[in-house]
DNA sequence: CTGTATCCTCTCTGATACTG
DNA sequence: CAGTATCAGAGAGGATACAG
């Protein structure tokens, strides 16, 4: 999970505050795990309450099981979603969103909104571009 | 043409659904392409104004000319950001976005401020996990 | 039930070189 | 200046089998 290397002169001075239009901003892994393909589901898909991990695998139609692991390994350990484990068999895990995570998703879930809201649009356009 | 009026409440008319959460719809694709590595970044840029290509280039650290060109192309095709062509020599070439374009790249916007403001919380998230 | 391990495929990505 | 072409490596993603 190493970071690219950087040379003294392109090296970000990690005290001042984020951008991540910078090359080596910190930011930036985040924001990949938050907007990639199955962590933006998965987060908002959390908007709606707890869930189990079968449960949230159905909700996210199509990801696979080790996907889905592998997301929300990931976005909890930047903090947000938190891992609930219920020693038992057979074995039960919740997942929720953290205050940051909501933050977040929330955010992805307006996003989205307005995505599908005009998908018409989206679809117009796709159309014009391909009778060039 | 179909109206889209969604005044009313979220309409759950089955004629005009667009769930992203199903495996087959077609807002996921454009959700990739908009949450990806660049066109995030590319989006949020022209919401500082136009762009031509290399001062994009520039403002997107990090970015080859192959991605940024590859990218700015798709956002182009889902009607995201508008291309503008100015026939001379020297070429030139001007990006802005779009009325579509602006509503996501705001919510983009949004979304990088939320991370950027948190991230000493996520860096300390972080490190949590990597203790256990 | 909730994952992990393995293997394999395919896309994304970057470096380089070249065109109008 | 603004790209496109090509190549090759890295990583995302999926199917299956297996473990706790």
């Amino acid at each position: 999970m190493d970071i690219q290397q950087t040379t003294a002169a392109e090296d970000a001075d990690p005290g001042l505050e984020a951008d991540v239009f910078a090359r080596n901003c910190t930011s930036r892994p985040v924001l990949q795990n938050v907007a990639s393909r199955w962590g933006t589901l998965a987060l908002v898909a959390l908007l709606e309450g707890p869930y189990r991990f079968s449960a949230l695998r159905r909700r996210v139609d199509g990801v696979s099981e080790r996907m889905l692991s592998q997301t929300l390994q990931t976005l909890e350990r930047d903090g947000l979603v938190h891992r609930e484990v219920q020693q038992a068999i057979p074995p039960h895990v919740e997942y929720t969103l953290t205050p940051l995570g909501t933050e977040v998703a929330q955010r992805l879930g307006e996003l989205i909104h307005v995505l599908e809201a005009n998908m018409d649009t989206v679809r117009a356009a796709q159309a014009a571009y391909h009778r060039d």
